[in-house]
DNA sequence: TCGTTGCTTCGTCTACTAACGAAGTATTGC
DNA sequence: GCAATACTTCGTTAGTAGACGAAGCAACGA
C-alpha cells in the first residue's frame, strides 16, 4: 500500500507527470528538465526525487551531472504497471507532444549552457 | 492529462484506495463504507464523490440509499487501466484482506442499523 | 404534507504540498 | 588546496486537501 501511494502521489502533479513523460525518448540531465519545465532548480530537483523514491525513475551520476531515465532494472511490479499505464494513457496528449518537440531542441543545446539557470 | 490527474489524485489517499478495493466483492451502500472506514459520513461522501468524478466508480440510487460499485459501463480507457493496475497491485495487501473480512460481517448487518451513524 | 431518514454540501480548522531563494554538499579544474 | 560548478537540502510562504459538525436536500412513510 505504501509503495502504491508513493506512486500515485508522485503521479498526482502535472509537472512530475510531464517530467516522467519527457524521459520516454531517453535520459535527461536535470538542467535539461529545468529548461523544459521553466521552474526553479530546487523545485525540479524535489520533483525528480519524489519520482525516484516512487521507483518510477532511475538516476545516474556522471561527474557533476545527474541523468534521469525511466526505471528499467529491478523495478517492482507496481511501478512497472504504473509506468505502462501512464505512458499508454498520455501517448497522444498535447502537452506531452509539445514537450517532446521542445526537448528535441533542448537536446541540441550544450549542457553547460543550460546550466546557466543555476547562476542567473 | 486532466482525466489522468483526476485519477491519480483520487488514488493518492489511502482511505479512497481502501474504499475502492472494498467494492471488488460487489456494490456497497454508503453507510456500509462508513462503517468499514470509521470516518465521518461527510468525509466518506466526499471521498466517494472524488472516485466518482475520476470515473473509477459508479453510483446507483435506490430510494434513500446510494450504492457504489466499480465502474464497468462506458469507462474511459484511462480509468479502466488504473482500476486494473490498482486491483492487481493490492490483491495481497494486508489492509485490503482485513477490510474484506470486516465487510463480510458488515454485509450481514441491516442497512437501517448501519445508518445509525447519521444520528449518533 | 410534514416529519424522518440517508446522504451531500458548506464552513471551519489543521496539516500537507508546491513554489521560491539561500545555504549546504559533492565533484571538477586549476 | 581552493574556487567554480551542478546540483540538493533547508526555511519560508501561499495554496490545497482531509477531517469534522452543522445545515441543506431529496426520497419515503404516515
Amino acid at each position: 500500500m505504501r509503495n502504491l501511494l508513493a506512486i500515485t502521489k508522485a503521479l498526482s502533479d502535472e509537472s512530475r507527470v510531464r517530467a516522467l513523460m519527457a524521459l520516454q525518448d531517453g535520459e535527461l540531465c536535470l538542467c535539461q528538465i529545468i529548461d523544459l519545465m521553466g521552474l526553479a532548480p530546487s523545485t525540479i530537483s524535489k520533483h525528480m526525487t519524489l519520482l525516484l523514491q516512487a521507483g518510477l525513475v532511475e538516476r545516474r551520476k556522471e561527474g557533476r551531472w545527474h541523468f534521469y531515465r525511466l526505471a528499467r532494472n529491478g523495478v517492482p511490479a507496481e511501478a512497472k504497471g504504473a509506468l505502462k499505464w501512464v505512458v499508454h494513457s498520455l501517448r497522444d496528449e498535447a502537452v506531452v507532444q509539445s514537450d517532446s518537440e521542445k526537448l528535441s531542441r533542448i537536446r541540441e543545446k550544450d549542457l553547460e549552457a543550460l546550466c546557466a539557470c543555476y547562476r542567473s
